[in-house]
DNA sequence: CGGTAAATTTAGGTATGCCGAAATTCTGGA
DNA sequence: TCCAGAATTTCGGCATACCTAAATTTACCG
């Protein structure tokens, strides 16, 4: 019975999630990933993360100029995208293998993906058939890291009349998740845009989720936490009276 | 992507495996838990094992006069049932579903017993069928922390003519679980005894493992590592011309 | 009934990773 | 160009859990 927190030599858990932050923030839009930005995700002071980075900077993992954002090395993609396997496996594991809903994967994984082995991460990929996205939609890399992202956007980029397939959803917020699926709304889904209301207001739609279409208002933040695969332009107006 | 350590309320992972340890070193054999041994099964300064002593002690998991051997609370109890237990669902688990080998699932469970959430047990208890032995022979506690110890002795504690089935083996030292598989030695092996050699010498026994009995010797380690439930007194002596 | 060897605890120190407060640097108007 | 406010880093501290070396206590044997 070990007692040693973490074996010397590998990462610590810690920086595991710095790596992993840094390549999450910046893999599905592209904004410079600053301190302030991954001290939020993290839940953490800025001063923890400003440490932080020294040390994975030591490590070799990111390249840093004092009070510049930070990018990942080549090494500290290397690691992230190892972490980002283990994340997805594991949500993929807890929903098909355990029964856990979408929204409940999350957290479980967000601990576990630092204390399984690789053989573990092995023999759970080939159990679930070598999936190729999480139960939200993120792709999961290959063991070799590499990774290929849809050809998606964010709902709330779309314009009246654009059409899509829901590809992904941003697993970050669980009552999200609750809410979409109480709406049947899930991967999968078309959407159509109808009409954006201006200065915040909701993105008017027309959904179909299988089971016939109907009419939805996407808020802000809504918006912004889906994918969509574009599935051709229809004249979006002809479903508008 | 938290980045906390461990839950400020729940116990440490320390605490869990000091906790279990305590345990475990007397649940087969009734010796006192004295510091050394427990710094020696946690591979571990005597140190160390004084300062989370008084720790423990402070958080009423142990009972504890300094320079005494130290003993459970209920409390502690209960934690220590609640650890045994995930830690032998999880052994289950990788064999039954990952297919490891009963040698490999010791050290991936004893850092996995602190991840995993009681969703996560509940799920695998379920799935698993509700077993009620890991593969090594242990009990595994209820949810409630009941466990029921079967009613067997080491085999370097038997007499000449006795036989027994083999109930359980220490998963502590990988090797020698190797070593028996390779054997053909296991749970269910029935061991008859033929002979004590004395001053350490070996133990001299006719087996069956289902496919026929022939002779083994054990050395010390060995018989004092498998636990066998007696099956009555045979005439040891009519298995020896 | 000492007196010593073994077991245990205490003392002093290290490494991580976190925090709040204070100092530093950057940046976008004026 | 300058400068205030924002972002970032530095500083001093805290908690956990470990270690080695130096006490301290216990237990056994003569
Ligand atoms: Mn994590
Ligand atoms: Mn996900
Ligand atoms: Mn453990
Ligand atoms: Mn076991």
């Amino acid at each position: 019975m070990a007692a040693r927190t973490h074996p010397p030599g590998s990462d610590s858990s810690s920086v595991q999630d710095y790596v992993k932050t840094i390549y999450s923030l910046s893999e599905w839009r592209t904004e410079p990933v600053t301190s302030s930005r991954l001290a939020a995700r993290l839940s953490v002071a800025n001063s923890s993360v400003s440490e932080m980075i020294r040390k994975l900077a030591e490590l070799g993992l990111v390249a840093h100029k004092p009070y510049r954002p930070v990018e990942l090395t080549a090494e500290g993609r290397r690691l992230a995208l190892a972490m980002v396997r283990r994340h997805r496996l594991l949500e993929t594991f807890l929903v098909q293998d355990l029964g856990y809903r979408w929204d409940e994967v999350h957290d479980e994984a967000e601990v576990l993906e630092h204390t399984v082995s690789d053989t573990f991460i092995d023999r759970l990929d080939a159990r679930l058939g070598f999936p190729s996205a999480d139960p939200h939609g993120d792709p999961i890399p290959t063991p070799e890291g590499a990774i290929t992202l849809p050809d998606a956007r964010p709902l709330d980029s779309f314009d009246d009349g654009h059409a899509g397939r829901v590809t992904r959803i941003s697993d970050e917020d669980p009552q999200l998740l609750r809410f979409l699926a109480a709406e049947d709304i899930g991967l999968g889904s078309v959407v159509t845009v109808l009409a954006r209301i201006p200065f915040g207001g909701p993105l008017q739609t027309r959904i179909d989720t299988g089971a016939g279409p109907r009419d939805f208002s996407f808020g802000d933040e809504l918006a912004r936490s889906i994918w969509v695969e574009s599935v051709g332009e229809h004249a979006g107006c002809s479903l508008v009276p």
